[in-house]
DNA sequence: TTAAAAATCACCCGAAAAGGTAATTGACGA
DNA sequence: TCGTCAATTACCTTTTCGGGTGATTTTTAA
């Protein structure tokens, strides 16, 4: 059973070479091809394919909304997003809105072909450029946690302060004087360079110095 | 030139098919090939290699450790790791380690060799199912963030708050009076259903309500 | 136009937080 | 063994917070 296809792209060449390149009558069926996606959701209510092709840049309505507008109203049908950006934005935003893949538009016919069976086969097919910009992505978020040198117990306090829990039910649940807590808060807010509490959960929680 | 290579495997039989199948005497050139990579730092120092092939479950130390010895020596080393682990707190931690790619070991030849090809060009290449664990990953943290009902001025009084500002401070740079300040914060903690102001900057925080 | 919501200010009060000083105990390393 | 550091407690002071009540003005929505 070949796999059917909706096509969404404004370029009027690039459209018919996806049509041409496609229609193989063996492995693809494109049931139709569209210069915007401002009916998306209709179209795909109407042609049911297995997988979309959506341009990002189209005239009225970017093929970001149209993701959206058919992941809204037919999740299954599988996404590939096919564009020239490459910008982190709209990568990560189409991912979240639950594209199934994401291409340049320079991938060469052989690669888009069997980026189309990779996406159908549940994985999420994407161009070299984007895999690196994910992969940085992840190591950004993982800045090393800077140690400001509290001690197990000041770690203790601070995560109880970020609870909301005030001075005396620290006490409480430490088992310590409403004192020893009043201390300890002193050196946390010293070593953290902060001076109140407020302060304290902002940098702890910003800078993950404990954990949440 | 050829891309020299270093593997490090413990499977015997495996280890010496990636010989075979990457010496070519073309592209490729393996330098050498370990079963374990316990000295990996300094064998990459002395074979001075383009790019590595990592194993992950190797006896004595983990191809994880391997990775990060490699990275911590010899940065722009291009390491691809290479397991039959896809569990997700394996590959976030290879990815945040630095790694350049992650092939799963059902990976077949010809995709093996354009992985590595294309990790040489500055690409991240991996196994469709790790692309599907990692976009998985962004749609889990892309929840919705709650909406409390906040106006804006309301948003922008916790934003100061969460910077460490008191209230007097707050209402300096608001322009406003300290009774402002005060009855604006009752009814920002009404509203998150919290009771204090530490408490506030916490979910605030965790849930994302405002912007960091 | 009228009603609801948001923003503003004021006054009062008790509890909590923040900071200072000082002292004791126990553990750990030089 | 001695000194340092973490953890502990106590006492004291001032400021800040959090909450209650009530009122005016402006903006927004119905």
């Amino acid at each position: 059973m070949a796999t059917s296809l909706l096509i969404f792209e404004d370029n009027n060449q690039l459209r018919q070479s996806l049509q041409l390149l496609l229609n193989d009558g063996l492995f693809f069926n494109v049931k139709a091809a569209f210069d915007n996606c401002l009916r998306a959701a209709e179209e795909v209510q109407l042609c049911q394919p297995d997988l979309v092709i959506m341009d990002i840049d189209m005239p009225g309505r970017s093929g970001v909304e149209g993701l959206k507008a058919i992941k809204a109203t037919r999740p299954h049908t599988k996404i590939i997003m096919f564009t020239v950006f490459d910008d982190d934005e709209q990568i990560f935003e189409c991912i979240c809105a639950g594209a199934d893949g994401y291409l340049l538009k320079h991938t060469p016919p052989a690669r888009l072909i069997a980026a189309l069976q990779e996406a159908m086969e549940g994985g999420s097919p994407m161009s070299p450029q984007v895999a690196s910009k994910i992969f940085q992505y992840f190591r950004k978020e993982a800045k090393p946690a800077p140690d400001y040198n509290l001690s197990e117990r000041e770690k203790e306090i601070l995560q109880l302060l970020i609870k909301g829990y005030g001075y005396k039910m620290i006490a409480a649940e430490c088992f310590i004087s409403l004192d020893t807590v009043k201390k300890h808060l002193k050196n946390i807010y010293t070593k953290l360079h902060v001076s109140c509490g407020t302060e304290a959960v902002a940098k702890a929680l910003k800078e993950k110095i404990v954990a949440v």
